[in-house]
DNA sequence: TTGTATGCGTTATCAG
DNA sequence: CTGATAACGCATACAA
């Protein structure tokens, strides 16, 4: 078992120098098609492969790129990633996966790796907007990024979701159905898909003259069982909702189970409306009507944003780029119940 | 904007030399703390941070590790690499994510890449185990590697799931209600997932003296249309299955577009049972009872096993670990019809 | 058109 | 304990 060979071997067996080996692989303007042949032939014959770690210190370019998130389980970053890494791929970069599980210290962690190693840039998803240690970071790293859905240091640029159009929708919906207690469930306000979605929600229920009741406003960590015990909470207390905006990924299930433990029909005890457009929303009974979006589009236009970027192509301003979203009717909504138990008691 | 600072800024920052610079940074045994102090001082001050790249030319180790997938978007997939990432991460491992489609010439050129780059391993979920020309690639390689869930080249450290056990435990289970026409889908027999699933099928129908109908037996592109349109023909074919064992990632969700299509009763018109503990098949109603095991369990084991290689532990066999299932009963199994319609013309 | 020599930023060896 | 210097493998400016 011997070493790995360079180009230094390559050159002694083709009989030449390694600035001709490296000018005939590289596609150099000059190259006489007999040295040509003989660099190959020992290439082959040795079984020569470049090694990328030595080019990239010579030319500065890892052709590599890092994506933070929080968590590859979750299947809207799935997808979205998917898509991205697809393109990226394509483009010759390495796609370098960094989960950060909401920590802030592995986000800092994340961006020095970047610096460290020579990335070529990032395409990010913080969990936090309001952490000023890693948007310093960030702002301060001072490398191609492209941030998917989140707002704060919007100097760069950044793909979005119009989440606020979706919650209005939503909200209007079962407005029109006659609810007037509508809950509603979200991630954290501190990213920019909560933020939104409140303000849709409250701008759909202002604009009906519904007074907003901020019981009726839940942020959720984005766990199943939490929202699961928040759900029951909501629908035991005095005055229950009719219907329900679900607008974080995974929080379906729990208002699901809740359902099932409860023997709540949908949609004559209550209403739902989900975010994400998954086999469970698609093949429940009833189906469940839901905000769609184009998860695989979002992750190919991040990459887009960044090959850009990476390719020199220079703006005046950063590009914002905002995607629409869709409401799919099904059968999970209907009107509220004419008479609630409570009236009679 | 002036250029980072290398090594050599930090020395002439500090008064000494590269070094010492460098023998502070890196712990070395020797460090007085006058000069321990000036250095920190001066990489601090310039804000020095070192450069990766070199590092790995130097030290001949990158501390990256790759992945290669079909399809991260995939839920299984994604679950294992969420794992895996984890646990890599934590031991200063970059962890890049390379998907393949199901492509030959992307899974060849994923191996030739982890070499050019000298990566130190790498985690292989390969799409395909006849592929000759990746096996071959695979096995020239001459990296550590750990596969999960394949079979070919068994010359290296793998995790298995034990898809046979599962199979047997779904066959009996509905042997045992009474079923004797129990369809089986599957995803490619060329990957081993779909072999044991098959192989664990046919062995509960011999022992119960059932006779296999090779009809039943339908390997399934892995898509969700595809499994829809392929259930359409095997139900409306003359001797209908009465339960249908769903041994794909994404079949149920194709299985479920069916049964709605037509309007079928579940488990009154057809069993069913599936692989993967989903929200799918938590909150169908019903509950669809389904074959689990853990997924991150794999994730992490796979870290575990291709640490270790790292880390240079020596075995005289290679590792094959493998992970029990774990059937859960829902309520989408029940007796088959005593009198199916047909019996009556 | 080809060969030689330099430097990319580190770490490690080897004198001092 | 510390400083100078030789690799690591490659691409390229420059000389031929």
């Amino acid at each position: 078992m011997t070493r790995r060979p360079t180009i230094r071997d390559v050159a002694k067996a083709a009989g030449t120098s390694v600035g001709s080996v490296s000018r005939v692989l590289n596609g150099g303007p000059y190259a006489s098609s007999d040295l040509h042949n003989k660099v190959m032939r020992a290439v082959t014959k040795l079984g020569y492969e470049p090694d990328v770690v030595a080019q990239s210190m010579r030319l500065k370019s890892t052709k590599t790129i890092a994506c933070m998130l929080a968590d590859i389980a979750n299947p809207l970053y799935a997808e979205i990633v998917n898509a991205a890494e697809e393109l990226l791929q394509k483009e010759g970069y390495v796609f370098v996966l960094s989960t950060t599980r909401n920590d802030e210290e592995r986000e800092l962690a994340m961006v020095s790796m970047v610096r460290r190693r020579r990335m070529d840039g990032m395409i990010v998803m913080a969990s936090d907007e309001t952490r000023k240690d890693v948007n310093d970071a960030l702002a301060q790293a001072n490398i191609p990024m492209v941030l998917i859905d989140r707002g704060v240091p919007a100097h760069c640029d950044a793909i979005f979701v119009d989440h606020k159009g979706a919650a209005v929708d939503a909200t209007r919906y079962l407005i029109g159905l006659g609810h007037k207690r509508i809950a509603l469930l979200l991630p954290s306000e501190n990213v920019r898909p909560g933020r939104e979605r409140a303000n849709g929600y409250r701008q759909a229920l202002t604009e009906a003259g519904i007074p907003i009741d901020p019981d009726l406003i839940r942020p959720q960590k984005t766990s199943v069982h939490f929202a699961y015990t928040d759900i029951e909470k909501l629908l035991q207390s005095p005055n229950p909702p009719t219907a329900i905006i679900v607008l974080g990924t995974r929080m379906l299930a729990g208002v699901m189970k809740t359902v099932s433990t409860r023997n709540l029909r949908i949609p004559e005890d209550l209403s739902i409306i989900s975010v994400g457009d998954t086999d469970l929303t698609r093949f429940a009974s009833p189906p469940i009507t839901s905000i769609r979006w184009d998860l695989a589009e979002l992750g190919r236009s991040a990459a887009e944003l960044l090959i850009e970027q990476l390719n020199g192509v220079k703006r005046d301003k950063p590009q914002h780029i905002s995607l629409p979203t869709e409401l799919i009717i099904r059968g999970s909504c209907a009107k509220p119940r004419a008479t609630p138990a409570k009236k009679k008691a």
